[in-house]
DNA sequence: TTGAAAGCGCTACCAG
DNA sequence: CTGGTAGCGCTTTCAA
């Protein structure tokens, strides 16, 4: 492995001047700085950002912790994400939590141990498992945000959708067309819907329509597509049908 | 940042029997051991790895080079091999390449400046794109392994499907069956297929049948699934119809 | 069983 | 403009 010194000998000149040079320091005579640079770039010389990381306490790499990536949604965080970083001029280092993240305590660790700049932890349906680490790190100095589902919010930063208030939304939509026999499909699997349904129920209450039962179906019987097709049909027929659906 | 000073001086030890003790050396006096790993939990220290790296030669990392994340192929791969990668103990630094492995060079370069163990590189359409670099990893100390379409293997390690063998198995399997009018669905598109092909056709070339040209539907007919049923209709009105197709 | 010391390769300070 | 030197935090000899 070719360092520093060994430009420095080629060149017959100290390695701190070989340092700034490379690092096109406007201290460094320009003659000399061409020459170290020429003689880097025949040697091959590539820094060893290992060293330098140790010295500059820095190691421009964020941490991702993801659970998994075989749901369509994380490869495409993991796109975005990683386009960012390296346009940023930062590394990635990637760690899968399990769909569980069951592994969520251990990557986070692993990713203080190298001294990342930042970690990004994408939870999932178990919300936050490794709170205590979070929160020790977050007296640390290493910055941590949280996207996904969380359950208390606490001080940590966080990236989430509001799902409460979109179903809020939802209903104050329908309602202002004049909607008032609404039907609701899906019973919540995870919080987020849960959220949405009750943001759009409380809404409804709120205008002093009352949630009838028979208009809500819970997700269970809804999961494929034929079943949704035929939950649909089922409520068309009722008498008086709804006049719109929220899915 | 705590260090192994520090844990040094609240045990009134030296750093070195620190190290020690926290490596689980059997070098350390028992007690002494349990009460520095003892300090080292309460205090929460987490070793720098960074230092360890520049020690030790070594970063218990591999790096992934990949080009995109959209086609769900690669998904797969990475939870694959971050599995893999995990249970080894090691870590994974994931660098996309993009679509056209427009940053594959680049990837390398930061992979070998961060002194990653080994590489595994992943190709795509466009072959080996950084190859002299490849080339050069490979006199050092890094191993790489590609993955993915490569056009010359050269002296490199790589892991690969053999698409002319399997097309020429899937031909031996229908002449077997009794088939000699056989029907050819998609042209190359890339790499891959194309030897697929080729293989399925030298097959059938090798004992006598020739391959009929109005039974070869170029790929560009039959893209969407639409296209390929009417495409399959075609195929299926000629007279004398196929008795098999490839597709 | 322990400590002192060297050194991984780099950056950055301080003199000159 | 340049070199010497210190030191990042760790592992690993070498002596004691």
């Amino acid at each position: 492995m070719i360092t520093l010194e060994d430009i420095a000998k080629q060149a017959g000149v100290s390695h701190s001047t070989v340092s700034r040079a490379l690092a096109n320091s406007p201290l460094v005579n320009a003659t000399t700085k061409a020459k170290i640079q020429q003689i880097a770039i025949e040697s091959g010389y590539q820094v060893n950002q290992v060293a330098r990381n140790l010295k500059t306490r820095s190691t421009k790499t964020i941490g991702l912790v993801i659970p998994e990536v075989s749901n369509p949604y994380y490869p495409k965080l993991i796109q975005f994400i990683a386009d960012e970083v390296r346009a940023s001029g930062f590394n990635l280092q990637l760690h899968l939590s399990g769909v569980h993240q069951e592994f969520e305590a251990s990557c986070i660790a692993s990713l203080y141990e190298h001294r990342v700049d930042g970690i990004l932890l994408v939870t999932a349906e178990n919300g936050l498992v490794a709170k205590e680490q979070v929160k020790s790190l977050s007296n640390s100095q290493t910055p941590v945000v949280l996207m996904g589902w969380i359950e208390e919010a606490e001080h940590f930063d966080i990236v989430t959708g509001n799902d409460a208030h979109g179903g809020s939304l939802l209903a104050s939509h329908l309602l202002s067309l004049g909607h008032r026999q609404i039907a609701i499909i899906g019973k919540p699997p995870h919080r987020g819907i849960f959220d949405r349904i009750h943001g759009f129920q409380s809404t409804l209450k709120s205008v002093g329509i009352s949630i009838q039962h028979n208009l809500t179906i819970p997700n269970s019987l809804a999961e494929e597509d034929q079943e949704i097709a035929s939950t649909v049909q089922f409520l068309i027929n009722l008498p008086p049908p709804p006049t719109a659906i929220f899915a």
